[in-house]
DNA sequence: AGAGTTACGTCAATGTCTGTAACAAATTCG
DNA sequence: CGAATTTGTTACAGACATTGACGTAACTCT
């Protein structure tokens, strides 16, 4: 009746010291800092971690002294006594660039700490892959450019690549681009650095949980571009799956003896609700901007487009129900070209949803367009290269 | 010498304090040794976490007055010196009760430290909740006192039960036990203290992970009991969701438009590969065990059974397919009911899968039967009532 | 203008952990 | 039997964060 017990997930596998634990309380400091939706002053922030008042100042001392914060101006607190001081985000300093490759363009963004956008650039997509790569890193060194321009430098690299990822650096498969086993991060290593390579639809979600207001913790966010992926945010955590691979769900089957997909199953949401699906009957020729060319027939009233997004919202229901019974999220963002399209999408997955859904009835899944919207996917990327820092001030600090 | 740089702990929301400190090096230590495949000297676990030897003998002094392990006789290391001192977790101490709602049965299970199973005892299932639960408390406190007789003290219990449940307490919806909105936890308390409540799938899985020789990591264990649960293991950590309703692959749609589902939807899994529908063609009365009524028939040649396993197989597939497609994870273990019936099942699931997983080509998904079959949830459920002093002993020493 | 109030900085005292180094124990080998 | 070797323990010093008390700054109200 033995059974022998292996380790599991592990809180920490590395011995803590002093040095440390200075590191954890300045990085809790600092989080809270990011996290704070205006400046917030040194009292408020002995609160909010639990450290006393001179701990407080020691830290804030090295976070000013490493130009990651800025004082702001004296702020009314209560009615008398001194104003507080208020600390926020500082606007120079370290920064993300994200990289993108869409099916009708490269774009290329920097974010600062606050999570603001500073640079924004688009180009046109060249067909092969080495010069997509070589215009990609060209894109990248301009931005490093307008970044130091602005006081900015340029931390981390993140790619956003339309399809599945491994080891984050080699794009496995993305049949838009006619890519098979690309090793990315080393193609751009020379030009830009250390590269991280991740999914579009991913970091699309992840740039959707940052810039989210109310801030969103387990939502997925569905971006259709060529290919329908899914991004699910738990937690307030990118679930990546083992190999990074999590998230495909046009290849979610809708109906298991449907009609043939490229990728050799049957019944794919692909065929259902693929951009190029959609416009196929009444636009044989595609759009470069499908999603435009979509909402413009639509919109115009024309039938066979209309009975398309129904189809498209109906199947994106069915597939998202599967994906919702499997991991329990509140919150549907439809992204990408999808959030063009919401309007005509948003009633046929809510439908689906709740018949299909076995928890609908306790707690309605929200379904609503993603704010970032197509850009999503790029400011994703740069705001994960930025969130290693806001996660761990530490690393800046060791390098100044 | 230089200093090995030590990477900051963990994003944590609370601030560190040298008491936090000692609190995490003597965790880390001690699940060194939980971990450990054989008992390991104090010099190896220097090496192994990154402590120095005085540090480790302070440590493990406090974990031997503690109880939590025990000193074996000296063991050879090399051919000459000292022997080293071989420790290992106590088989006396705290212990984890788990208790299982199924279909056909109750059951309790005591596990020590060791993970071993000391106590396991089962019971007819009586029709109403009520007495359910009574019954379940009577089997608690049997177990508690089986285990006090063996110097074991029940520090923590879990419930499997099947269905979503909520802040782990409220079962929300049990088809198979005619319950909706049940408050398990409190109706527990006064029996058995503090219970914690979770999905019977996702235990399962626990319990596989937990007991796993070659130690699995991602991983999804499908139980087949009247409902189909999924419980995925990511990264060695159960996937719970936003609301821990996660792993409902019985209401995950293979054919949107076939049949009604009792849930309301359409062509939900369940209609192809639940066990009743497997068994229905042949035996429209109910066996007690229906697994074991399916194996027979099913090895005796009974065509409808061999049909309908056949069907079940693909629709599991299919809706494995999605799952996988979705959150990649590298194997699948067929568990609960299912993992009696592996033989039939296997090689439909794999069929589906190597169509339908878009990453199928790269990295062959493993198909294999639950090592603890039906037995997984409880076992799972005490599991983690223990695991919670494993990974964190120091709740136990601060008892004493 | 002065009292009252709140925010923030500085200093010494305290406690606790780690690391180094010397020391004690247990066994093998010549 | 004693030297060598490896394991485990004790003692001391160094480092660092927290606490608490006191001092200073800035602003409002009377």
């Amino acid at each position: 009746m033995t059974r022998p017990v292996h380790r599991v997930a592990p809180a920490t596998d590395t011995p803590v010291r002093q040095e440390s634990l200075r590191a954890h309380n300045l990085s809790l400091t600092f989080r809270q800092i990011v996290g704070a939706p205006a400046p917030i002053s040194r009292i408020e922030l002995a609160v909010a971690t639990g450290l006393t008042r001179p701990t407080i100042t020691r830290i804030v001392d090295e976070l000013l002294a490493g130009g990651l914060i800025v004082e702001a101006g004296p702020a009314r607190s209560g009615n008398s006594g001194r104003p507080r001081v208020g600390l926020s985000l500082a606007p120079t300093g370290p920064a993300g660039l994200g990289l993108d490759i869409r099916v009708d363009a490269l774009s290329a963004c920097v974010v600062d700490l606050t999570g603001t956008v500073r640079h924004l650039a688009f180009a046109p997509r060249p067909p092969a892959a080495a010069d997509t790569l070589a215009r990609l890193a060209d894109m990248g060194r301009a931005a490093m450019a307008a970044a130091a321009a602005e006081k900015l430098t340029v931390v981390g690299t993140t790619l956003a690549a339309p399809g599945p990822v491994e080891n984050a650096g080699v794009v496995r498969f993305a049949p838009v681009l006619g890519w098979r086993d690309v090793d990315a991060a080393a193609a751009l290593r020379h030009a830009l650095g250390e590269v991280m390579v991740d999914n579009d639809a991913g970091l699309a979600a992840l740039g959707e949980l940052y810039a989210s207001a109310p801030a969103l913790r387990n939502f997925v966010c569905v971006s259709g571009e060529f290919d329908i992926g899914a991004g699910i945010v738990l937690e307030g955590a990118l679930l990546r799956g083992a190999r990074g691979w999590s998230g495909s769900l046009g290849h979610v089957a809708v109906t298991a003896d449907g009609p043939v997909c490229a990728c050799g199953a049957t019944g794919c949401l692909q065929h259902y609700a693929g951009l190029q699906q959609i416009l196929a009957p009444a636009a044989p020729a595609a759009a470069p901007a499908p999603a435009v060319a979509i909402d413009i027939l639509a919109s115009s009233g024309d039938r066979d487009t209309l009975a398309a997004l129904d189809r498209a919202g109906t199947a994106l229901g069915v597939a998202l129900s599967a994906l919702i019974n499997i991991i329990d999220v509140d919150t549907v963002l439809l992204g990408g070209s999808y959030s063009l399209l919401a309007s005509w999408l948003t009633e046929g997955v809510e439908r689906e949803l709740n018949r299909r859904v076995l928890t609908a009835s306790w707690a309605p899944v929200s379904v609503r367009p993603a704010p970032l919207g197509p850009d999503a996917a790029v400011i994703g990327a740069a705001l994960s290269a930025i969130d290693r820092v806001r996660q761990d001030p530490n690393s800046w600090l060791a390098r100044a």
